[in-house]
DNA sequence: ATGGAAACGGAGCAGGCGTTCCGCTGTGGG
DNA sequence: CCCACAGCGGAACGCCTGCTCCGTTTCCAT
């Protein structure tokens, strides 16, 4: 088995569709990403069968890495700055790729892969706002849905045209957390 | 000159835009738009030349809806009724109207038409910012940017799911009102 | 009633998409 | 070194889109 060219040419494949799904959107065109790989359609076909799965593949490692920033807030001992920064970490994302906004508004297929993780998440996130809360740091009423549907928000605003949307994310992310703010 | 027929297949060409694009967003299909009308394509295309020109149609009628309502919040006594009121209604439009959104959203083409109009909008939030801070009843350092970028976000939200769209839209209302409120 | 033009409908065209097919290329075990 | 075959590129297929063409129908002035 002749690996050593597959392999790398697999991995220029990830590479390409990582960079053009973050750019551009998740919309690119198969031939678009093969073309940005230096390869023919059929390779790139021959390692993803389908459009979906090269999605899955390229959002993974998107999806990982949020898990990371979960993680490492829940280590934080102080409870607002915990939420604040998940809240930040994921406007800051929103700006620089796009791939990640349509993981999570996209209808079923595509986000659909990630429901464990995705449920993880969530969980996490209760436990952040459940210690907000019981710090007294959050305004009366605020549950952990108020702040789901904030996030949701901020990752919908990424469809704005690019010149903007950095700005407009900023200016929401900070809006959410003052209505969420005690 | 035969228009008697002429004239009211045109109106039901708009009626059935009107309906598919509020159900269904802007990108349903002429052929589509045409079967729903009872017409043929050609008949469409007589009418509105160009897929734009069709969408910038029915545009307008809800453009210039939105218009009367920021009329009536001008003439509110209360400042912060007035603004929260925007706030809602804009909210409560969009769980209704899938297009009004990509009318905001859309890139260039589409919202170029309204931009009078947009400026009109844009003009009358100023003043509802400023006598609502006027008034006492904004957090400090809001301004109008924000309130416009908190009715981008709601905005941006019909793109979710139509299940889960409506009471997340409600919530992010509810996020950007007490964010912006003193 | 009747002619002729205005208006119609649906087949057809060009272009873009995801995906597949197939003849060639170049790698690496013998 | 050499040649079988894993792996390749790009042309081609089927489908969907916006839009056009043209033979046929239908209204309205006469």
């Amino acid at each position: 088995m002749r690996r050593a060219d597959a392999r790398s040419n697999r991995d220029r494949v990830v590479a390409a569709a990582r960079e053009a799904f973050a750019a551009a959107g998740l919309e690119v065109p198969m031939r678009e990403v093969a073309r940005r790989a230096g390869v023919g359609v059929a390779t790139l076909y021959r390692h993803f069968p389908t459009r979906t799965e090269l999605v899955a593949t390229v959002l993974a490692e998107r999806v990982a890495d949020c898990g990371v920033q979960m993680r490492r807030a829940l280590d934080d001992p102080d409870p607002w700055r915990a939420l604040a920064g998940v809240v930040r970490v994921f406007a800051e994302r929103q700006i620089h790729d796009r791939a990640l906004n349509e993981a999570l508004l996209g209808p079923g297929a595509v986000g659909a892969a990630f429901q464990e993780e995705r449920r993880e998440h969530a969980q996490a996130l209760n436990v952040l706002v459940v210690r907000a809360r019981a710090a007294g740091v959050l305004r009366g009423g605020v549950d952990a849905d108020d702040v789901r549907a904030g996030l949701l928000a901020i990752a919908s605003l990424r469809r704005l045209p690019a010149a903007t949307s950095a700005r407009v994310i900023g200016r929401v992310a900070d809006l959410v957390l003052a209505g969420i703010r005690a």
